[in-house]
DNA sequence: TTGAAAGCGCTAACAT
DNA sequence: ATGTTAGCGCTTTCAA
């Protein structure tokens, strides 16, 4: 490996110029000082070592960032979006991890990224508990994390970038009522966690708002057992064929507002495996826009969700936080959401006027 | 920060008996030295440096992982079984790239993984040149890529890991011909690589061995144009529409063998726009076995790559290479295919008797 | 305008 | 069995 002493002895000069160079202090020195030192540099093909650069200086040209699971498609869509913001706007690269929502994974995740000299991290995690992510801040890092409020009343250290869930979850299920569907449902999967909270509170609000409440249910598809990520789909599966089997019962639920798209997908899969069509005899709508809704049958409406302004904010926000400073990080709601309608909802079977939302199959 | 000093001062030893706690020598010291050492560090809660042992000794606990994009499932799901095992394995974390099939970012990529002092990485490009490949070799670093053969005759100082293509696409095609189609295509996407090449090659040699060349077709759905995750659906999208609206000329492909599962999910989208039944009026065959392949409708029939022992492979291939001595890593080709028979694929339409192939939807 | 030198936190000879 | 010390490649005072 060539290194800054190389270059200084071929340029003729000292390590110390040649670092300005590196550094842009080009006003340092004569012209010809700085031609000679450039062209060592690309003579050599010398790439400073951001190791020794960060050992001295202690800032990491690295930002972290976990998520549950990157077989996710929606958490590598924020992946990919954090990834391309970091590294356009701030020359950022990420050092990833899945913790696969294990506690134990999430903290060595943390070490391993102080040992790294990693003070930045933007973290998507389901773990209810924020002790962990507190802990970190106290260790020197600057922490934000998507999905997941402040509780409130008690000021956090941690930044919080959130979509508006009980509004996504509100606006599908206005949508399903718009239909002309009275019994509607929730499904999500075990555990409770901010926004699983928020979306049922969405739901339970356009339920109650339309004087649905004691036709509607939450289905809870039970617990995400594994290394979690085909697996909510699983879980959809499941509560899909389920209800598919219970469809005799007295007074069937004609509409479904999944957790997420993930799981509405494997909800239409386990209510056709059942038996079911959807949307003639069930209707199914999704959250996330995901781009896996544009190539299910029927194509799976949906409440699309801002991914690429949330990593921005993300982001930006984790660059802005001074961990020294302690300054608390800025909350940011996203409610820029836009419903997606497609072919995963139609009237309840036997309804007599549908209401007069359009109709764009496709987009 | 807590330095191997304070660990040191506290224990009231020298700091190389704390580097040698740390690095496991413990016969070098009485047990009670070592007991010492050994409650300071926890008490301190003290986390070695990588980053300063890294400058010393050289050796990164970083593995580079470039894909063309984190968001094609494909790709997050081989980024997900190679992150797990270096982990489990060798304690090692991912710096992540995506790339997006563009040189120039594969390059600054490599860069900066040598910046950083990373000098192993797993490579999972689809640009033909492997040039850039080369010179990161020459750069010192250990690389190990998915989906590329060596050229034969052409000695590589690359790791080469990848499924058999050939094989996969021929095992596709087969199944088409047992299920009775006569009128069977490819489709792709524009540009070759090696593995399209042996994807193709596969294909035209089951064709052939049917006696049904002549009524073969080569489906190319033109060039993905930018950041490539969805895209390629998109490109499949395109195709199915463009075959759905041709069916009537005279003679219409009855059975389509996609270049992978992302591509076969976007043709079926892109029949059923056009109006064409998945599998009554075309059957489909995908390659690759991502989950999503069991959540479409109909359920895609594909084959399935080992996906987690390949990454195991590169892994392990890309840690045994010693980049010094310039050993030239094994090349790696998988063949443990399976083929997967969901609901994609039907006997073509007026046909009388399908082969005696056994289905299992599902699956 | 340029250079010398200290030191970031560690490891590994080489003493003792 | 334990300690001293010279760097790894860089940045950054401080001097010249």
């Amino acid at each position: 490996m060539t290194t800054i002493q190389d270059v200084a002895r071929l340029a003729a000069v000292s390590v110390s110029t040649v670092s300005n160079v590196l550094n842009g202090r080009h006003d340092r020195m004569r012209p010809a000082t700085l031609a000679k030192v450039e062209a060592a540099i690309d003579m050599l093909q010398f790439r400073p070592s951001r190791l020794a650069r960060q050992l001295k200086t202690g800032q990491s040209s690295l930002l972290g960032l976990l998520v549950p699971s990157m077989a996710n498609p929606m958490y590598s869509h924020i992946a990919r979006e954090v990834e391309t913001c970091a590294r356009e706007r701030f020359g950022l690269r990420l050092l990833i991890g899945s913790t696969y929502r294990d506690a134990a994974e999430e903290a060595a995740f943390f070490d391993d990224l102080l040992a790294h000299g990693v003070r930045r991290v933007i973290v998507i995690s389901s773990l209810a508990d924020e002790h962990h992510l507190e802990s970190a801040v106290e260790r020197g890092m600057a922490v934000v994390s998507y999905d997941r409020r402040a509780t409130p009343g008690r000021p956090s250290l941690i930044g919080h970038v959130t979509p508006d869930n009980f509004e996504a979850a509100r606006l599908a299920t206005s949508h399903l009522v718009a239909q002309g569907h009275t019994r509607i449902a929730f499904a999500t999967i075990a555990g409770s966690t901010m926004s699983r909270g928020d979306k049922i509170a969405g739901f339970l609000h356009a339920v109650d708002a339309a004087g649905l409440r004691a036709d509607a249910r939450i289905l809870d598809g039970g617990p995400l057992n594994e290394r979690g990520d085909a697996v909510i789909a699983d879980v959809g599966h499941a509560v899909g064929l389920r209800l598919a089997r219970h469809a005799s019962d007295g007074r069937p639920v004609s509409g479904i507002v999944a957790l997420n798209d993930l799981m509405a997908l494997g909800l239409m899969a386990g209510l056709r495996a059942g038996g079911r069509r959807v949307p003639q005899d069930v209707s199914v709508v999704g959250i996330d826009g995901i781009f896996q809704t544009a190539l299910s049958n029927p194509l799976l409406s949906t409440v699309l969700l801002p991914v690429a302004a949330m990593a921005r904010a993300m982001v930006e926000q984790v660059m802005d936080t001074d961990a020294a400073a302690r300054t608390p990080p800025r909350d940011r709601l996203f409610s820029e959401l836009r419903l997606i309608e497609r072919e995963s909802v139609a009237p309840p079977p036997g309804a007599q006027a549908a209401a007069a939302s359009t109709r764009r199959p496709g987009a």
